[in-house]
Parts: structure tokens; sequence; C-alpha cells
DNA sequence: CCCGCTGACGTAACATCGATACGTGACCAA
DNA sequence: TTGGTCACGTATCGATGTTACGTCAGCGGG
């Protein structure tokens, strides 16, 4: 006989299947049928359709915690916490339509499942705390980092034709680590290079200069982008 | 006689109701009810339900672009860019289902106002650069910025008892901002261009870019001197 | 004045979906 | 064998998205 938990997680990964194809909504009748019982079973299993949702994203969190849980914990808290936010991105663009209901989700209950990873989140930045280098509370270095991972992660899930930068996650990463941790990370020669070219470009786009030909700008502008990246 | 273009406000304007009261999802019925017409027009003026959400969509964008056109523009991009951070927050949390709706979609057909809206801010960016105080180009900035200011947004909408602190917005806006913007040096226009440069072939000097070639780095320092005086 | 046409509207119906009442059969203890 | 419990499927209800069809106002031509 199938067990009673052996069939809910069947119906599970059933309800997955359907969401990651049909992308933000599923059926119970479809549910059902694709694990072969009748429409009741789901009742009593889920006792509801908001039920089995928030199943799904228990589901979704226990994956990602289990995931979590096998990144190695290095002696470097601040490397594991760059770590930490890669993994998410990379969880996000493995798994985008759970990744929206359990980041996204909409108004009602809520379930508690976030406030535990927020927790893990909150403990690496502890070990932070204890190596010396954070500049606020690890409370709010935490509400900070995972309001932008999660940021990055829906902007690359839901328009990448808009964010089509390949650094973005790293970018605004070591941006908000920036403000969280106090580290000194010294910007790199070329960052300040690309800095000055971009000035430049738009200097020049403002106003041409009047010692270069216009071919040449052309020419000199195409570079400038290249530069600034 | 009930114009068209009025009705099918009116009928924005009830579904925009029925959103905000229930949250996440409207019903065609109740909207054609609440303006006193049948189904049949809903479907003739926006096609589908899904019409109507987009149209629901558009209808938050224009609204959201005629507020940020109502923002001062004045000669320090910078404090624009942060004005423009707070009202996108302000906006979030007075709208929040219809801002779910336009910052949060499924999967599907895209709308194209998100790109006329991400252009506004990379125009205010622009105005940045030309300023000297952006290190990055305008678009991957824009990138950074929307992403996470609308990670922000979501979180408060969605979590507010997670996301608690009340500096979190401020926060993670300076230190996004901290990464793209670097310490404006303001010397007169015309001056600015010969001395930006002078400081890219200084720096072209001390450490060569490897996407351009070493013929073209050549022709470059040459016009760079050309330009520098 | 009457007739036929067009365009917009409402009524009623269909298909699908979430949710549930009820009957049926398996299994078990006495 | 009998009575009871439990799980399951069938059939159904109410609501919802969607559409076919009839109806009526307005209008130009005979």
């Amino acid at each position: 006989m199938t067990n009673s938990t052996e069939l809910r997680l069947r119906m599970l990964q059933a309800a997955e299947i359907q969401l990651a194809a049909s992308g933000n909504d599923i059926s119970t009748r479809a549910v059902c049928e694709a694990v072969g019982v009748g429409q009741p079973v789901l009742y009593r299993l889920f006792g509801d359709k908001a039920g089995l949702m928030s199943a799904l994203v228990d589901h979704g969190y226990d994956r990602f915690i289990e995931r979590k849980r096998h990144l190695a914990k290095t002696d470097d808290p601040v490397a594991d916490l760059r770590a930490g936010w890669n993994d998410h991105i990379a969880f996000a663009v493995e798994n985008p339509a759970i990744y929206r209901l359990m980041f996204s989700p909409t108004l009602g209950p809520q379930i508690s499942a976030p406030r535990a990873l927020l927790d893990l989140l909150t403990g690496t930045l502890e070990r932070c705390a204890q190596a010396g280098v954070l500049l606020v509370s690890p409370a709010l270095a935490a509400q900070r980092i995972r309001a932008a991972c999660t940021g990055v992660a829906l902007a690359i899930l839901s328009r990448p034709d808009l964010y089509t930068d390949p650094d973005l996650s790293d970018s605004v990463r070591d941006s908000v680590f920036a403000g969280c941790i106090g580290a000194s990370v010294q910007l790199p020669p070329d960052r300040r290079l690309g800095g000055t070219a971009v000035q430049l470009a738009a200097l020049l786009r403002e106003g041409p200069a009047s010692v270069l030909g216009a071919e040449e700008q052309r020419l000199l502008l195409k570079w400038l982008d290249a530069l600034g990246g």
C-alpha cells in the first residue's frame, strides 16, 4: 500500500512539474490525474489548494535549506557569505517558478520557513561579527542582503531582456556587502579606469571636442564604451 | 453616450479597487458588475482577462511615470537619483497590489512600459555621468539600482514582519549608490573634458586595458593627449 | 412611413476549476 | 459472519473565464 507521506510527496512532485510547465498556476484536477487519484485525496492531504501551494513552498524551502547546509563552512565567514549569495541566485535560476512562489508571495497567510532561512543568513553574519568585520548588527545586515539578493534574482527571472548585465549579481552583492562589512575592499585599478572612461564618454557626447575629427570621435567613443564595460 | 475610452477607464478603476481589496486576483464578473455592464464589453475592450491585467499594469506605469515627471529635476543629479529611489519605495507602499503586478510579473507576454521606466532612470544616470561621478555605464548602473530597489520594495510589501528595519531602504540605497557613484570632483565644464582625458591617459599608461589591442591603445593615447591639451 | 443594415449590448449558455456530499469496498476485531 | 472504521472514487455544486446568439437603437434609402 502506498504510504500517506509517500503519496503526499508524489503529489508535490507532480504539482512542481505542472508549476514549472505552466509558469505560475496549477490545477488540482491535473495534479490528481497525474498521480492517478481522485481530487478528495488532495483535499484530505492538503486541505485546500492554498494548502497545496503552501506545502509546495515549504518543500522548496526544505530543498533550499538542505542545499545551504551542504555549502562548505570555511573559516572565512565573508567568503561563506559571498558563496551563499551566489548559491541563492543559482537556486533562483534553476527553479524559477518555485522561487517566485517562495520569495514573491501574495498577501495572505505567511509561512514560517523564510524566517528560518533568514536566521541561517544571520548565523553566518554573526560569525562575521565575531571576526570583527561587521559594521551593523547581523539582523540588519541580513535584511539588507536578503532584500537586495531577492531583488536581483527576481529581476533576472522576470525580465531577462531588461537585466542583461552578466555581472549584475556580483556588482550588487559587492556593493551591499561593502555597506555592511568593514574590511576595506579597495577598488581595483581597472575599475577606476572604467569609471574615468565612462565620464569622458559622457562629456564627449554632451559637447564634442574640436581637436578631433568626427570619425575619430566615433571610434574613440566606441573604445571608451568598451573600457567602461 | 458613454465614450469607449471613458468606459475603459471606469473598468480599469473598478478593477484596481477590486485588486487592492482582494490583494492578488480579481473576477471579470465582479468588475463588470461594478461598472454596470455585461461581461462581453470587457472582452470587447480588453480581449481577455490577461488583457485587462496588462492594461491595469500599463495604467499603473502611466501613473508612476507621470509621478516621476513631477519630481523636480535639480542641478544635482545624484540628489535626483536618491529622490527617485525614495519615490519608488513610496509608490510601492502606497499601491502594494499594483506594484506587485508591475514589478513581480509572471512569466508570459512582456510589457514595454518597464523599459521606458528603466530609460528614465538611465537618463538621470547619464546626467550623473556628465557630472563625472559615475563609475560604470549608465545602463549598468540603472540595472543595479532598479534591481536592488524593487527587491527592497517587494521585501517590505511581502514580509513586513521579517523586514523590520526602518532604515532598510536608505541603507541599501546608499550601498548600491556607493558602488556606482564615486566622489565628485567638480570642475568647470570646459576643463573637465581635458582633465578627464589626462586622467584616463595616465591610468592607461599605468596599466593597459585588456579589452583593446596594442595598436588601438596607442592611437587612443594619442587622441587623449590631444584632448588634454 | 416603412424596410433593411450596422453596431453595441445583454442573456444565456458552455467549459473548466475548486470544493464537497455520498456511496462503495477493503480491512479488521469480535 | 457481522458490524464498524477508514480510504477512495463518482457525481455534483458553485464560481469563473469565455463565447454564441438574440435584441434593440440609430440611420440611410425606397
